[in-house]
DNA sequence: CTAATAGTGTCTTTGAGACAGTATACT
DNA sequence: AGTATACTGTCTCAAAGACACTATTAG
């Protein structure tokens, strides 16, 4: 029977200077020594694939509250990985904004780089991590539709107008600030009011809110064709 | 390095009866033998993990046209499998109604089940196959609401009120006839007329519709609150 | 004062849910 | 005829999108 080496890969995404941006690492050793991949590694013997992919996240990220760990699709395709059968887990990770990552053992640098670079064919990624990447960005985007998944970008408390930035940043264009103030407050369960307010922007001070109990958008969302 | 076994396991749902039902085989060898599992097998050494999801699927049915097969996910906790450490990619099939199972080479027997023999507890599965199931028929019942994916269940042509059944056997509840009627055929893409009727259930003859090209399903249709 | 952002209200349109009513088959 | 199913239309209500207007800060 054949036996595999299992690794998990992850997709780590955050929203910096207003756009969505992912954790890349550069490779220290071969295969693809010196181009960019997504951080992971192989899991232990004794490991569970979730506990493997926080193991790797926290080894790259100061890892703290507020973060959103899901599996998103596992790639297997035999000669995707040059050094022997290897199957990939891939978890897609959503994280507030953070200083600047560490590079872990395997790697010689990490970074964040903004999702449209690859997107847009300027910067490729090592094995095919550009198709995990494509598949972990794509589930975001239509995560935030039917999830309040957009608050795991966020602090612990954050205005109305710093959610609408996420969603701006991650779908790619803008939302009416009042039908989308509108849709967020009235949506039980979604947000919870701090009684505190902030005044970071400049203008009228603005209500903070905590994320919700709630789970799922009902009515959700939608992305497709506002302003 | 460790290594793994990759195994694939196949959560492939029907209607018959008016029901859902899912695909189990009975096991023919330890360990669990005698009990029911997903049917499902290692992956082999040169063989792409959707390849092999096809061919175990081709091995329990005698599989046609119209089958949708997409990844779930995957399972890989220690001890999960008592021969070694394997983990297992999980894949949702969905198929028309068919004719009985055949029992693979590893399985005594193959049957449908009612799933809601499962949900109730009345049945249960080896390994951890219970919780795929479950893992499966929530895919299978969201996808529903956003894709057009009900029409995998069905015969290549077929009428709006067979594909009512579809949604009311998957969501376990009534429909309204006439709204659903007018939420499928008002919704460009999804159906397309054949321009045939067909005359099965004894009223008025129904036009024959075949599957549009439609992939997303834009406004949803809602298992909320309905009659 | 102006500029900027926060938040409310109102109008229009779309679509869901409820259900009356018409069409066309079988017995 | 009566019954069953297919299909159309109409009413009401909820929510999205567009946008006028008010509120509260900084400078």
């Amino acid at each position: 029977m054949q036996e595999f080496f299992v690794t998990v890969d992850l997709v780590v995404l955050t929203i910096r200077d207003d756009r969505l941006q992912v954790l890349v690492v550069e490779r220290k050793y071969p295969p693809y020594q010196g181009d960019w991949a997504l951080p992971g590694g192989y899991v232990g013997a004794e490991e569970d694939l979730e506990a493997a992919a926080y193991r790797e996240l926290a080894e790259e990220t100061a890892i703290g509250a507020g973060v959103h760990l899901e599996q998103l699709a596992t790639y297997g395709e035999p000669g995707r990985d040059p050094r022997g059968r290897t199957v990939t887990v891939a978890w897609l990770a959503l994280v507030p904004e953070m200083r600047d990552p560490s590079a872990g053992t395997d790697a010689a640098a990490a970074a964040w780089r903004p999702v449209e670079d690859f997107e847009a064919g300027r910067l490729t990624l090592a094995f095919d991590h550009d198709r995990i990447l494509a598949d972990g960005i794509e589930r975001a985007r239509a995560k935030l539709e039917y999830s309040p998944l957009a608050a795991a970008f966020c602090p612990p408390e954050f205005t109305v107008a710093q959610l609408r930035g996420i969603y701006e940043a991650v779908w790619g264009h803008r939302l009416d600030p009042r039908n989308f103030h509108r849709k967020v407050t009235r949506s039980a369960g979604f947000l919870e009011p701090t009684g505190r307010t902030s005044t970071v922007d400049g203008g009228r001070p603005a209500q903070l809110y905590r994320r919700g109990s709630l789970d799922t958008l009902n009515p959700p969302i939608t992305r497709a064709t506002q302003a």
